[in-house]
DNA sequence: ATCCATTATGTGATCGATAACAAGGAGCAG
DNA sequence: CTGCTCCTTGTTATCGATCACATAATGGAT
């Protein structure tokens, strides 16, 4: 209704100096009523509230920033080369930082070894952030550069030091899918490993091995590949070589879809001849043919909770929430996973 | 006096002041070695940059900002709901940005009407930007909200004006789809659209009408649904009711996924009895199985496009780049498109 | 050599917030 | 009623950059 409102400026944001004056204070009560208005007096407060209201002021952080040294930038390092990063964590870390009055500034971060520690030092000298969330596996020397500076969360991280440990964790659900093939009547089944640098692949082969032997099952071997499809379907052709396996867990869905290719194209039938798992549950799995068997993951809700974990740690007392973030996890049934075929050799249990 | 060795200290980036002191010349010298070094003295000049270096200065953006009343923070608004945004797009934009000396802010933009409304104004009001790019489509007000505000840019609306002009264009390899299809006899195809909020659903569907007219074949319908596969399941269930239709064209690799599962539901193979064909080319679809074809697109460079637009909406001359940011787009043809069944009905060609 | 139009550099004020310190008022014991 | 806290509010300085204006240096033309 007015494009001047009493005393702001047409475009002009209004500043606590207006606020003050229409409120009649001193612009410092109107700095305190930001900072903590319990220390104001109710009548004061009131006033300040009023005079807010009606300029729809909002602080300029340029100012606030300089003056206080303190910046409310974060950093969100995503994979540059890896075009499935899903999208879904980043829009959950980003929700959360901006409710607590962040900003958060993506970058991709890709390149290999020394091109890629120069990238980052560039863009950590170019403006102070005030952490940084990084969704890729950061090198010893890259992350003690960057932590020298700022707290640095590398997402998935924390879940690897409580690797396994309950129901909450990656853990159990890598466990479910074995009992799950065991369960089928398979005895000798492979794991396509993701990248190892990256905590939630290391963490997955681990809890694969742990459950393959408490099943009693035996390891039929493990390919580490990157995240792709391409990748899955080359690690694929060198494990199946072996044809007593009758079941392979990937440690993603696109490895999956690499892994049932490879297959396919050597004349096995999935699920009939040897049963694939992935891991991530897109949203497309389902709708695939074979639709595939996985692990359902809450993905907003994890770059939420890694994000929550950064702002802890921007706090002063800085400690991390306790709990980890893969709650929500669930092996979702499908068509890629089925009885092993025939006969399985039961007989061959001994080591 | 100060802690701080030499000017600058350990933590304390240096100021403009400091540079100045070493280099012996005024604050103001450097300021304006910074805005444009050209009207320096060469000797000047030289000795600002080896104070620079020396101190290894990098400007304070805070105070910048402050004085000058810019912001060099952009905001991408990313769908919050479709979980497969392509985040290369993404990434693309941010290089882009940060190479301008910009910072890119993502905000996740869900939910409908109203609410997303209030949402956007909140984020607008939050702090100053200056400039938007939005991968999601903006309804008409949510549209002229945000303009009046600062320059906002929704990636694919130009190219929407331009729409199937030339090979730079999205229409060519619409076109090229249209006619790779009729050149394996097929004569009744079908389309799978997109949300026809976001311009690519509208381009190409509205090159792909086009391009069954100039092909003289019959247009078997065309089903709008969302992005996902889960959509171009229900969308290709009514499309193939229809037993003539002998091809599908989906807007995306997504719905392509949901309309070859909807087939093999029904019993009907693909590519033998329909072919089917997507458009992104995702870095799965090479190995579904079927693979399927599709449009290849350099969604990295579109991103980044997309973010040249609004950059140079951003200054004060703005005008946009000329040229439409599609190219590099191009037709791959894999399994699940291949000759139309037995004798096409040939001789249905009149209405 | 002198003067003037440029060009190059320096000085002080300013952007909008918080920090540091000072000062006015209320409440209460003596 | 006095004097002393404690609580609330006001005044002035400051963060690090640019802007506006003043001044010094330069280069021709006279």
């Amino acid at each position: 209704m007015k494009p001047t409102p009493a005393g702001a400026g047409p475009g002009r944001a209004a500043t606590i100096y207006e606020v003050a004056r229409l409120a009649g204070v001193s612009h410092q009560t109107v700095s305190r009523y930001m900072a903590d208005r319990s220390k104001l007096k109710a009548a004061t407060s009131d006033k300040v509230e009023r005079a807010m209201a009606e300029l729809n002021y909002t602080p300029n952080l340029a100012a606030r920033s300089l003056r206080t040294r303190a910046t409310y930038r974060l950093l969100a390092l995503v994979p540059g080369a890896s075009p499935f990063f899903p999208s879904r964590m980043l829009t959950g870390a980003a929700a959360t930082a901006q409710d607590a009055g962040y900003h958060l500034d993506v970058v991709a971060l890709e390149g290999s070894g020394p091109e890629r520690t120069e990238r980052l030092r560039r863009i950590l000298d170019g403006g102070p952030f005030a952490g940084a969330l990084s969704f890729v596996p950061l090198a010893g020397t890259d992350l003690l550069q960057a932590q020298e500076r700022i707290p640095v969360v590398v997402a998935g991280e924390y879940d690897d030091q409580m690797r396994g440990q309950g129901r909450m964790s990656d853990g159990s659900a890598a466990q479910a899918i074995v009992a799950h093939l065991a369960a089928l009547g398979h005895r000798r089944i492979a794991h396509i490993a993701g990248p190892q640098a990256w905590p939630a692949a290391r963490n997955r082969l681990s809890v694969y091995r742990r459950a393959v032997q408490h099943a009693g099952l035996e390891d039929g071997g493990v390919a580490e590949a990157e995240w792709s499809a391409a990748s899955g379907y080359a690690a694929a052709q060198t494990l199946i070589a072996d044809r007593s396996i009758t079941a392979i867990f990937a440690a993603n869905d696109q490895l999956a879809i690499g892994a049932i290719r490879a297959l396919h194209e050597e004349g096995r039938r999935v699920p009939d001849d040897v049963s694939v798992v992935g891991w991530d549950d897109h949203p497309e799995s389902a709708f695939l043919v074979p639709s595939l068997t996985t692990v359902h993951m809450d993905l907003e809700a994890q770059g939420g909770h890694a994000m929550k974990q950064l702002l802890a740690a921007l706090k002063p007392g800085g400690t991390l929430p306790t709990e980890a973030g893969t709650a929500g996890t669930r092996l979702v049934l499908r068509e890629s996973s089925g009885p092993a075929p025939r006969a399985p050799r039961e007989t061959r249990l001994e080591p």
